[in-house]
DNA sequence: ATAGCTGCAAACGGTTTGCCTCACA
DNA sequence: TGTGAGGCAAACCGTTTGCAGCTAT
């Protein structure tokens, strides 16, 4: 563990969601390759995790955090969600297909309570 | 629509899961730009959807497929499953938090059958 | 004439690569 | 003294933008 992978691990500790940018930022005068170089050996060491919120960069977080992710198409909002909510889509896709779901990688894409309503309200 | 519409259309139902570039590559002469342009209006028409399987470019489909899709991280590998299997999320999503989720894009990653048993051949 | 579609080239954001230097076992 | 970590610059992929020319009203 070098200075630059402590600050870097420490950085993704403090922000809770955040891009490769953003972490780069957090730490200045390391460069932005060596965030990245880092996170994919954090994220081998089972340290971090990465999920995708929407269609530019990643978000990172430690593993500690265990939620899912609700994404808003429309307003880009970002909600946690238990992760117990997929309990049963989990034990399914295990029994019938054998496939083993990656939580920590889990985000589910639709319209955000406010943005439902506001859709309904616009069509009046 | 335009000729250059129809057969970027045509080449979606035709390839069934394309990236931009593949449907660029099936309709020799059409721009990439009018590509990303057509897509785009298409989608806006309701014709074509698209999902995010894996870190490339999002994957284009006819909107007519109505499954949704399990990808492995390990092989890469994309299935293509019963979109029932998140009828209860959905519901939950739905009722708990207002949350309408979006099926055409809901993608699951994990492992598949495969590589998980290869996984554990390999801790032996 | 006008609006809209297309193609081309350039810019763009996010990420990866190559290479050279440095620190440290 | 050799292995690996970091920095810098350049390449890279996927995508978007600006602009000019064409086409069909």
């Amino acid at each position: 563990m070098t200075p630059q992978r402590e600050r870097i691990l420490g950085a993704v500790r403090e922000l809770g969601h955040a891009t490769p940018e953003q972490i780069s930022d957090a730490v200045s005068g390391v460069d932005l390759t060596t965030v990245y170089r880092t996170l994919e050996l954090l994220e081998e060491l089972g340290l971090v995790r990465h999920a995708h919120l929407g269609h530019g960069a990643p978000s990172y977080r430690p593993s500690e955090d265990q939620h899912i992710h609700l994404v808003c198409h429309v307003c880009g909002a970002v909600v946690d969600a238990s992760p117990e909510l997929i309990n049963s889509l989990e034990e399914q896709l295990r029994s019938e297909r054998g496939f083993v779901l990656d939580r920590s990688h889990f985000t589910v894409f639709g319209r955000c309570h406010a943005c439902v309503e506001q859709s309904v309200a616009a069509a009046d």
